[in-house]
DNA sequence: ACGAGGATGCTCT
DNA sequence: GAGCATCCTCGTG
């Protein structure tokens, strides 16, 4: 069960900032899912943000240059909306990712959540994630833990300033230390230190920072360009 | 422990 | 047709 005081959530005005200000901040909150099946949470403990003029997310080129204006088709559309609104899109065909627009409305923005602790409901996240070796490997990855909390394209765009999907107003974990790396599984504008995480969770996600890999791929692959 | 490869569908060229 | 904000399995050491 949760205590009551993490029943209440973060407001608007926590996410109407950049996301780069957000992101570090949503570390040790907790990510709530009322289910009818129960409530199943977490604690929020790796995380990426996304700014406008980023070549490496989806808002990149949507506004058009001379007017500023937003063209109004496809999903990076939504991420001008207000903010603490679900962003949710589907990655590689088969994984739902979840996102919190941030920003106000017409700025695009928003904070990839990556990775989380478990903290309740974990048959239900047992139920969700069958397979799955051990409670590290249950939502240590962003498409892992949508599916262990049970969200999907059903709440995209949904607030999340209310049920039945919110974030903690109260912390789980205080004075968390914030480790900043450079995001992870992208290949454009790879320099930018724009990952969060909490210095030492065990739950934070195996992936390995952008830089770091193609660095690797380098040494490995000196032909390849 | 690690690395290669496949699954799978949407978006943009 | 290429390129993905991923994850899992199955090889080899």
């Amino acid at each position: 069960m949760l205590e009551k005081q993490h029943t209440i959530s973060l407001d608007r005005a926590f996410f109407d900032r950049p996301a780069v200000e957000v992101a570090p901040d949503l570390l040790g909150h907790l990510l709530v899912h009322e289910t009818k099946h129960g409530v199943v949470s977490g604690i929020v403990v790796e995380t990426e943000a996304y700014m406008q003029d980023d070549r490496a997310f989806h808002a990149w080129g949507v506004v058009d240059a001379p007017s500023g204006l937003v063209k109004p088709v496809g999903r990076a559309y939504d991420l001008f909306g207000p903010p603490a609104h679900a962003y949710i899109y589907l990655c590689y065909g088969m994984y739902w990712l979840l996102n919190v627009v941030t920003e106000r409305e017409g700025v695009a923005g928003c904070v990839l959540i990556r990775a989380i602790q478990p903290w309740t409901g974990f048959d239900v996240m047992w139920q969700n994630r069958p397979n799955v070796s051990s409670e590290i490997n249950l939502a240590n990855g962003p498409g892992k833990l949508t599916i262990a909390l049970g969200i999907d394209k059903t709440q995209h765009k949904s607030d999340l300033t209310r049920q039945p999907i919110y974030f903690s107003r109260g912390k789980v974990l205080d004075d968390v230390k914030v480790e900043t790396t450079t995001r992870i599984g992208i290949s454009r504008a790879i320099e930018k230190p724009w990952r969060y995480l909490i210095a030492g969770n065990v739950f934070v996600s195996p992936g390995i920072p952008s830089d770091i890999a193609a660095a690797r791929r380098r040494a490995k692959h000196p032909h390849s360009q």
